[in-house]
DNA sequence: TTGATATTTCCATAACTGTCGAATTAAAGG
DNA sequence: CCTTTAATTCGACAGTTATGGAAATATCAA
């Protein structure tokens, strides 16, 4: 990833409901959620969440695919792959920022990705 | 980290010139580098890059340290490892990421950290 | 104290971003 | 074709962010 797409990437998710509206997107896996579905689960207008859904597109960290009526978004794990590679490498020190602490379990096995 | 924290953080990076200043802090390490000196090696004028470090120090990214008639600043690495750990924890399916594929060196040992 | 150096703060202005109702487009089903 | 449903785009306004010169602040050194 090039800088030009990171900040890009960084300025979609810098904004509170950007930021929810993935968060929700991505707890949703492969389903996805509707446009309208996650405007009413935010409670958000629609028009306002439309226009927060075109930034995290044109940012390329959401997908979209027109079911029926419908227009379903995913999370793109790819993208946010990227991102975070791209600030562990430039943005750590390089070679990695000491282990992450959090509270991400450190499993043999990875729940299904 | 929370999110409104995390907000802000994405918000600081998520600009060119912020980005750029804070990988330059990040490669000078600890020696951190001169408000001045980091403006004339970007070439941007002294008040405009003043104005772009207060932002990333109010969102904790970098630290200041006056030393003489100078201000150095610094990466705070323990701030960008909560930041990509709040993204890896809730902007990455849950688990984790699949491992990132990019060009971080994924060997046993972890090269000084 | 005076002068020089390092940086920030102030200010005005330009540019961008967020909000949300109303109008519009797209699809499905009588 | 007409209606209903799902969502986006438009448009106007408010609010925020970016820019950079000029003035102010802080430090050092003689």
């Amino acid at each position: 990833m090039e800088s030009k797409l990171a900040v890009k990437a960084l300025g979609a998710l810098a904004q509170d409901q950007r930021l929810e509206a993935f968060r929700r997107l991505v707890q949703a896996g492969d389903d996805g959620v509707a446009a309208g579905a996650l405007a009413e689960a935010m409670g958000v207008p629609n028009s306002s969440l439309s226009f927060h859904l075109a930034q995290l597109l044109h940012a390329g960290l959401i997908v979209q695919q027109r079911v029926g009526r419908s227009l379903i978004y995913r999370a793109d794990y790819e993208a946010m792959n990227a991102l975070v590679g791209y600030l562990m490498e430039n943005c750590c020190g390089g070679a990695a920022c000491s282990p992450v602490s959090s509270s991400i379990p450190q499993k043999e096995e990875r729940s299904a990705a």
